[in-house]
DNA sequence: TATGAATGAGAGTTCATTCAT
DNA sequence: AATGAATGAACTCTCATTCAT
């Protein structure tokens, strides 16, 4: 499963390789603690390399936090597919949200790295992979009679947006002030018969607010 | 007793007060539809006069930004003053969501203004004037059997903040789909006789993350 | 001595003679505690006028400068010609010295504003009110055996120049140690039998060192 | 035991090197004939570089000051440790000023950078390092009777800066002018018998009177 | 005449990005 | 491939000077 191209230059492949690992791990600590404002000359640093070796790996800074955003992207989607599998679908439900806000909450500060303009490809590619999912695991939880009807995949994410707001409150225990409002926002959920007013969004792309650099 | 000489300055004042208008709605516009990172030059720009005036008006960035943050302020605290006010409080309750989530969708993308870190005194002197009139409303609505037990003022405000990011939201409908997520968690509240896990934060502050300039 | 043209204006004259002279005054008290660089904003503030006032009065910041430095050449010329007058020129001399460098040293600082580049004039048109006098006095003290042999006005501003520097040093007794440093030069100056080497220069004017602004 | 890659660092260490030392060489230039108001471009534009990069060799035009005052410093201070090791200390003496002020007269204009409030730093660490050395100078002189009694080395700062105030006149001949005034303050100094009147200064720090920027 | 307001032209500083080694 | 160094284009803020009242 090795070609000949790729013999050579393996030494230098996993050094670069980690490079790159290193930059992304950096950019995730300082896009999420400090915003999208961190220099790459910090994030370099914080990785340990020169700036211009962040620039040999990644045409620019968006495309470093771009690099970083896909790494979520992988989690959450596994996440998803979890829930959808899962025996009991509204355990599966709520795993979900739990599991989800969970990995926000460790990207604190994400909000306005999602926030920014040219993350709109992301979460459409987000999206596209985890909306069959939850597709599924609503179909399943509406045929048991435990959530209201009328709900899209969608709605599930739009719920995720709100609550994750919860995990920017500045508190001594994030957890379980997450776990008071995804209660009240389940409870609302879960009332089997009152159909929302509305429909979904048909993405929950959100409004460019933060600026490119 | 008004001499002219009065009335001369007060033409003058005009001029400076609508150039000085005309930078925080400009600011408005931009701060939030292009994050906090807009130039001075470009509000300057927007609002037809050069940066050195908008430096004659505000001593630097940040107290044009306070500036507009303050007239959000008076609204939303006349706002909450005449939900406490209103005969019924379950009336009053839905009046004081729509009309402050109307507030803060009239301010798109306000999201992340509010989360810069040197915002945390204008949240502070929000809430020290909104709270009293959010607990008035509180008391007599749980009185009347219509809400959860243990509800705080933080709860409206986190209850605000999660769906005010449903207005971040790109859709043809705003209004429609702030309705829809409204009434979910509406619904969530009235469950007169289930009180909701853990406590209301302290203060519903958020992480900064955003970078300061 | 009064004509027609200046009857009706009077009273406004009065009042812009009295506004150029508090704006000379300001210039006088910033220009030397501040530095060359005090804005002309912050000395019209200390004149009690608007700055437009003072470009009424003065085409720019450095003919308020100049206006500033006409003064201090009013009261160094009567110096030096009271100087002349002495019945005793050793003590002439003397006066001379320590009255010119009082007038220094209650203009705190001027050195750098006399050492700015467009004082060249001025110090043209000082010395050529102060050397005759000048010239008189040591003439007179050169007879009565008093001072070395081919000292010239030119000396006297030279030492003088090299006095003013001590009136900078920070110093309790500012007083105390121009006299010691005064001693020191003027037991110098009066070996009467001792020529000094080498010859006056033709002016006192320094290399200009501080810029315009 | 030296690599080429060791070598190969120091190549470019040597262009960095360079570059910091145009922009010192430049500073000097700029700094002595126009003074501190000098723009930090055209400091670079002397060196010929960019802006950015004398950003990244000084943290801001304070440093590079300093900088450039530290080349003077260290030449100081060699000067007047020479001249307390010089056999004859009449000798050791005339060769501190002379030697001194000839230093002085290369940079030209230097007294009003020296006036700066932010050099009282330097002028402390100069004097720290020269005043030793010039009081062993005197205690020899003295002891010979070369001088006058209660001479201390910030006796010899105050006449030092006097005199430099002389290689800032216009003249075709500044060391003939140098000389005379030299002269005049030895003649005045050597007077064995005649004791100054006062005390000499606890530091010769200056009134700041030139802004900071 | 005197004023409040406005402005253009910088000055200091930062940063994404490129170059030379 | 990785680095140290360099740069151009901004950005915030200031100030001498002019305009409109």
């Amino acid at each position: 499963m090795m070609s000949t191209t790729d013999v050579a230059p393996r030494r230098l492949r996993a050094d670069a390789a980690r490079n790159r690992q290193a930059l992304i791990d950096a950019a995730q600590r300082l896009f999420t603690t400090r915003g999208l404002s961190v220099t790459l000359d910090d994030i370099a640093a914080e990785a340990g390399v020169n700036v211009a070796t962040a620039y040999r790996n990644f045409a620019n800074k968006r495309e470093l936090l771009q690099a970083f955003l896909q790494q979520i992207s992988d989690d959450a989607i596994r996440i998803a597919e979890e829930a959808a599998a899962h025996d009991d679908p509204w355990q599966g439900l709520t795993d979900f949200f739990a599991r989800t806000l969970r990995l926000m909450a460790e990207n604190r500060g994400m909000h306005d790295v999602v926030t920014a303009s040219y993350t709109a490809d992301w979460m459409q590619h987000l999206e596209d992979h985890v909306n069959p999912a939850l597709q599924t695991l609503l179909t399943r939880a509406r045929k048991a009679g435990l959530v209201r009807p009328g709900l899209a995949p969608a709605d599930l994410g739009v719920v995720l947006q709100m609550l994750a707001t919860v995990t920017d409150i500045e508190t001594p225990d994030t957890a379980g002030l997450v776990r008071r409002y995804l209660t009240l926002v389940l409870d609302g959920l879960r009332l089997a018969d009152k159909k929302l007013p509305g429909t979904p969004p048909s993405s929950t792309a959100v409004h460019t607010a933060v600026a490119q650099s």
